[in-house]
DNA sequence: ACCACTATTCAGTGTTACTATCTACCGGTA
DNA sequence: TACCGGTAGATAGTAACACTGAATAGTGGT
């Protein structure tokens, strides 16, 4: 999707995935298909694994490890307390930015 | 205001000062106070400076020196067609990443 | 001569997403 | 048996970006 979109995904990818899993709990496979559904084509699988193994040694998610009927086992994550509040704060930061940006995209016409 | 908000800025801050020179051409020390007025208490001088060498870089802006009353001489930036370009690419990029986040956040309640 | 304010520059650091590749498990087919 | 496509996860190396902290420099006022 080109390089702005590769720079604007740092500090949001995270909060993306937040989101998802505060839905509902997931594994990574599955997070990466449901973020391509949803227009987010070009996101590298790697990536998400990177950030969900980010997301357990900050402490924000907890693992299980569910055997798949096709494939190896699955690692499930699902949004902790420490996660709702990261993700709450995640909120906080982009409705800012979000607002600030909405205003001079307005003003700019 | 924390480190989510540095995060964010990745992608973001270059097109917050684009749309900034896109309103009118300013220079650094300008656009940084211009920043904090609007509530980017944290954003570093030197952060502002290093964005407007890169669009230098990227021949995205025109520039101009004009000395001041007070202090040493200013450097004028001001959008070019490529940096009006670029621009627009930029808040496509971002109505993009703002409604698939808006959805998240609206479905999340 | 000193200080506060204005104005710019730069080296070094940490975080993040991407690329590319590798491992591994399963079912179906030749 | 041997192979392949789909599922699932891990990892080393790279590029881009914002921050920290400091340095440099010009102007006016005390």
């Amino acid at each position: 999707m080109g390089k702005q979109m590769t720079e604007m995904l740092k500090g949001t990818l995270e909060g993306l995935v937040l989101a998802i899993l505060a839905a509902r709990s997931a594994y990574g496979y599955e997070i990466t298909a449901r973020l391509r559904e949803q227009g987010f084509t070009d996101i590298a699988e790697g990536t998400v694994y990177a950030v969900l193994v980010r997301f357990e040694q900050k402490g924000l998610v907890d693992v299980e490890k569910v055997p798949s009927e096709k494939g190896p086992p699955r690692k499930v994550y699902s949004l902790n307390p420490a996660g709702q509040q990261y993700l709450d704060e995640f909120w906080r930061t982009w409705s800012f930015l979000s607002e600030r940006l909405g205003q001079l995209h307005e003003g700019g016409r």
